[in-house]
DNA sequence: CTGAAAGCGCTAACAC
DNA sequence: GTGTTAGCGCTTTCAG
């Protein structure tokens, strides 16, 4: 076994052995073409017998650079944010990137200090889904002003020009709920996520627009809003129970964040409400497992590990082309699933 | 809004708006004995006016430490894994650590690519569970030798003293093969993960002690290996199609990762097989989903928070206590839930 | 109580 | 082709 606490070689250690100078094996090692051939291999065979690696550290300083990409979610235990972070690892990875994750738990201090803890790291560049409690940007503002590339991706904010990657949430809540309709579902509710996160109206505006189509009339009453985005059970089960003691008591269920969705249907199994028959069930969620759930859950699904991929994508292409480019923003279509919490066969 | 690209202000950019020196300025900041309290408000206002945070990539240059602890799981896409990077992600920034997560994807290369690359990156510690492919700890000793403290956690490997965090494989997979027998099934099938990971074996011997206490034959028939651990679906269904072509087909499975058991129930549905009844099912699995699946699955939960938040205990205290303490390997225990995949009422 | 200077490991002008 | 030197931002002796 190798010797314990050997300190790792450096330039300086290669060079001594070498007989060379530091920036020449410097040079050697990153292969320049000032070096000869006869020294790089030298120089090449030495660095591997010491077991040389660069120091990163040393070189981020020098550079003013990291290599790494600051990566900020509200829980990485939720289908749609790992799958989310595979993505992301997987093309930062490729491109040689690392990746460092923080979570927010849905609190906006939380967020401040990722924020903070991570520019301090010298991240090359940040990715970022704002939490359910976060209003203005001028956090985010600061570090783009900074000139640190920053991408948004799900939760967003039309408060910082920037990159961002969403799902079509207008559209996949639209088509959720055309579904329902025509399904044969008339009273259809909606649990959704705080009221100001951009998820929350863009998948607001989609429920409204198809009902509003579908000349059924909006019941204010039957819009619930989990401030917590459904963080905790309580307030889910509070929504859920306002809604079926109603007076108007609906006849589906439309909700609109992973966590929200199957926890309705868990409590909706534990009060013994059929579904689809009695009340009908569809909502965003991201789990590979909707299909052997009871009953199999319609779903919308957003392509997590493909906005996760692009969105590194373009914050890498930001990082490494410093020219200002024009902002974008990549859409991507959800998916309708359609199964049995919505059909009730009438 | 703030100024574009406005650098970073440094201690030296204190040091100047003060008109002190950097090095006042730094001791100031960290709240030295020898600078007067009149010098340390000057100092600590002018930081805040001027948005000083200070340089980590420059500090870990000087430490050689980064304060930033690796992390290699072989995916993220896991309820167990998320679980446990969510508890390590709790622990490491509650002290003050970053987390930088690589995924191996079950190679053993990139495994060895990950440990390179994090080792580059100053991390100050490692926390690992290792492929299924992994047989070897020649590169963990390595990294060990050089003096880096490395926690393993859920598959380790018994070729390298370090601190270990595991679950109770072998009572977990015991109580569940014992829970299966008391329930009235007599053959009971495994569909497990590579050979040669640690859990494989330990899960393995449990399963094999409970049906030799109760006197069941074993018949290594019904034993079937996922070399990949279940990534890819085609083991799984190859490994149950095998099972249930058999001329002495099983009347009960038990699966021994999370992803084979909620492919198996996924299967087992697709081909109608009827659970409990023609089929009992139990797997190890840690999703939250388990009660509302079709049917409720009876599963083996292991506190993947909880083991990963204590990992990341151990290795802080191994990163900020440098004696070499005696290496302790923690065993949580697993949590049966039975539920009706497993109750045929025979 | 404050400042000057050295150095962590690396790279890139700029010499030679 | 190779070496010298300065400096990235920070901390820490050691002097004053």
């Amino acid at each position: 076994m190798t010797q314990l606490h050997q300190k790792a070689a450096t330039l300086q250690d290669v060079a001594d052995k070498t007989g060379l100078s530091r920036s020449t094996v410097s040079k050697a090692l990153r292969d320049s073409h000032e070096i000869s051939g006869k020294t790089k291999k030298l120089v090449a065979d030495c660095a591997r017998e010491l077991n040389y690696h660069p120091n990163l550290a040393a070189r981020s300083l020098r550079y003013g650079r990291s290599r790494s990409i600051g990566v900020v979610v509200s829980e990485i235990d939720n289908p749609f944010f790992a799958q989310v972070i595979n993505g992301i690892e997987s093309v930062a990875d490729e491109k040689g990137y690392s990746i460092i994750i923080t979570q927010t738990h849905e609190s906006y201090e939380y967020e401040l200090r990722s924020l903070r803890d991570l520019y301090s790291k010298s991240i090359d560049g940040l990715l970022i889904s704002v939490t359910t409690e976060t209003q203005d940007a001028e956090h985010l503002l600061e570090l783009k002003a900074r000139g640190l590339p920053i991408v948004l991706f799900d939760r967003v904010s039309d408060k910082i020009e920037a990159h961002k990657v969403i799902a079509d949430n207008l559209k996949g809540a639209y088509a959720a709920t055309c579904h329902l309709i025509q399904a044969g579902y008339r009273k259809i509710a909606h649990i959704t996520s705080s009221a100001n996160a951009s998820i929350t109206a863009e998948r607001l505006q989609g429920y409204k627009l198809a009902l509003q189509e579908h000349h059924i009339e909006l019941n204010e009453q039957h819009i619930k809003y989990c401030p917590h985005g459904g963080k905790n059970d309580e307030e889910i089960k509070e929504a859920l129970a306002e809604l079926l003691n109603s007076g108007n008591k609906p006849d589906a269920v439309f909700t609109a964040s992973d966590r929200i969705t199957t926890t309705t249907l868990a409590l909706l199994r534990k009060n013994r409400i059929r579904i689809p028959e009695e009340l009908g069930l569809l909502g965003f969620t991201n789990t590979h497992l909707a299909d052997i759930l009871n009953p199999p859950l319609s779903s919308v699904f957003q392509p997590g590990f493909e906005m996760g991929a692009k969105a590194t994508q373009l914050l890498i292409g930001q990082i490494e082309n410093k020219r200002t480019e024009e902002f974008e923003t990549v859409v991507f279509p959800t998916s309708l699933f359609i199964r049995n919490s919505t059909e009730p066969g009438r």
